[in-house]
DNA sequence: TGATAGAAGGCGAACGTTCGCCCGAACGTT
DNA sequence: AACGTTCGGGCGAACGTTCGCCTTCTATCA
């Protein structure tokens, strides 16, 4: 407990009231350049800093930007939440904001949670992640014209700042390059049809199959929960098509499911890579040494968590972001579980 | 932006003093059944919700909790962050308490943040993870006496609170496994020797070999930032040695050298499992959907968390935690990877 | 019946800031 | 010489609580 060095301090030992100081730390209000030195001297020799709390009181600002997401069970995990939490963090300090963490399902019953916290002045603004359709946190958050920015999109009759991936031009540059690598008859390993960022990226999947003219096997799709199991076997009953109709690549919507699909295919005696093509998205820590490596699509999470914390404050600050929805493409990264090589 | 509501409009629909409503709030001081019915009933009614920041002044407290830890390169991640700060948040706010994030590399020129931060009434207390020998943050934080707790231990000399997972009974147990499946010569793939960490797991190590009347060839131990590479190019090596000094299993001190141990001696033709065996540790999720399956331990994150942040609370309040320091044990999840079977 | 204790609740003050207003001095202008 | 302007800095007030003290009222008991 370090001992309180408060305004009044400084202002004693500089030999001015202590609203001089406060006008010298805000940059605000005319004083003369040695008294000014005085102040600065002052402060620097009793250690002070300014009482956030206090501030906040009468700014009725905290500093505080709240962050929500939906975590996953322990046996998924959640693989980039440190990197992107560090670079929401390194965003946010740099405009002199703190983030705090709030790891809740998205559920209508936890929306109380985010009335309390607005209604009690946590925090002066959210970031919303793990969005879907009919969001419940989104639907507050705008009918109480509260600032926030989501990470993901909602309902397209919904107005509200976010910046999302953009998960149809990902899975479209992935199954390009399953055709361009000879397949035509591709799987799709997809979410059920709950899930928004589900829906978009399978969008993908069939623009990039029809715009090469393949039609797509309704067989060849199968929607379930990511889980290894779930790509596994999808992808066993698959190889037991018959051999016109059997796939020869998969599209998954995840690493998980992508991993489960190399998995079965190995077990199959197929050669992931030359004999049966795989992609996965997220480009999680780790698939990169996978045998063979995984191709996977990697988001710009860096440039997301930026974006969203320069809208949010624009939000928190009563002004209107420009532009006010961003989409930002992924990045196919090409390793060997989606390469034919020598043929 | 929801229209503020204080004590005061709460006292005057009531038709009491803004005091009194204050009293029932806290529920100190005496008030009859029916005023405080009536002062419910306007609280319910108008929505309020104290003012954590006037409070906050009031009581010089924050409500907050600092959570500051090192974060892993992108290529590396944290697979088990994501469980950790849930069941952190969630401990904490069974305590009232929220989460706010420090993500930042214990190095002796970030001292200033939490400086900054103590002095300016930021957080009540910090949880410290990826503690270190002479972790500066821990120095600064005993010399300047704020409440704080470390997930892991630093020099023994420096007396504070703190949860630990014990990696040397964890390694240990992992290293007993493998003498009980029939190795003899089993090898260590070690981290650098500044991590304390890493200390801790390598005696685990040797006190099992010791145990089992088993001498460690020096050429067994190999010490090195974790990688996946690191872990591959080792074994690579090993497996070179002559016959009687070939290692036929290692222990990793995490799952990440473990992957790369385990594709080695794939590689090079052996069955991961019945004839060389591998260990990893913190049971990443994942490493029970690689082939075959990973032996790893589990760290009791839940409980972990708990602990802490039971431990800090005290702290904050003043309070010696009792005790002050504990050392949970992890849990060895046998898998395939570590399992001879039919010989 | 009068003293007394306890319950109910009012009231002033304080926590550490920021903000706007005011005043005096110095200076320049007509 | 009188007046307006600008600069430097002081001062009161307010942000929304909590806390301790004080007053009033009612019930109790000797």
């Amino acid at each position: 407990m370090p001992e309180r060095v408060t305004l009044k301090d400084v202002a004693a030992r500089a030999g001015v009231s202590y609203q001089t100081v406060s006008k010298v730390i805000n940059g605000n209000g005319s004083v003369s350049p040695e008294t000014e030195a005085q102040i600065w001297k002052a402060i620097e020799e009793l250690g002070y800093r300014v009482n956030v709390t206090a501030r906040g009181l009468r700014k009725s600002a905290t500093g505080l930007i709240g962050y929500t997401w939906a975590p996953n069970p322990p046996d998924r995990g959640n693989p980039i939440l440190d990197q992107f939490l560090t670079s929401v963090v390194g965003a946010a300090e740099a405009h002199g904001y703190h983030l705090m963490l709030f790891p809740h399902p998205p559920v209508i019953e936890q929306v109380d949670v985010y009335k309390q916290l607005m209604r009690s002045g946590r925090v002066d603004g959210f970031i919303v992640a793990s969005t879907n359709y009919d969001d419940p946190r989104i639907r507050l958050l705008i009918d109480e014209a509260f600032p926030f920015a989501a990470f993901g999109r909602s309902n397209p009759e919904w107005d509200f700042p976010f910046v999302d991936v953009d998960g149809c031009a990902g899975i479209r540059m992935a199954t390009e390059h399953l055709i361009e690598q000879g397949h035509r008859a591709i799987a799709l390993l997809a979410w059920p049809d709950h899930s928004r960022v589900g829906a978009d990226r399978m969008e993908g999947y069939y623009a990039a199959m029809q715009q090469a003219g393949l039609d797509v096997d309704p067989a060849w799709v199968h929607r379930s929960e990511s889980s290894f199991q779930a790509g596994y076997t999808a992808v066993q009953r698959w190889l037991q098509l018959s051999a016109e109709r059997r796939p020869t690549a998969v599209v998954a919507l995840d690493d998980t499911l992508a991993i489960g699909a190399m998995r079965a295919a190995m077990d199959a005696g197929l050669r992931v890579g030359p004999d049966f093509g795989v992609t996965g998205f997220d480009d999680a820590p780790g698939v990169q040494y996978l045998s063979p490596p995984l191709t996977s699509l990697r988001q710009p999470l860096q440039q997301v968590a930026q974006r969203l914390v320069a809208m949010l404050i624009e939000r928190i600050h009563g002004r209107e972001p420009e532009p006010k929805q961003v989409i930002l493409p992924p990045r196919l990264i090409v390793r060997a579980s989606s390469v034919r090589g020598e043929r």
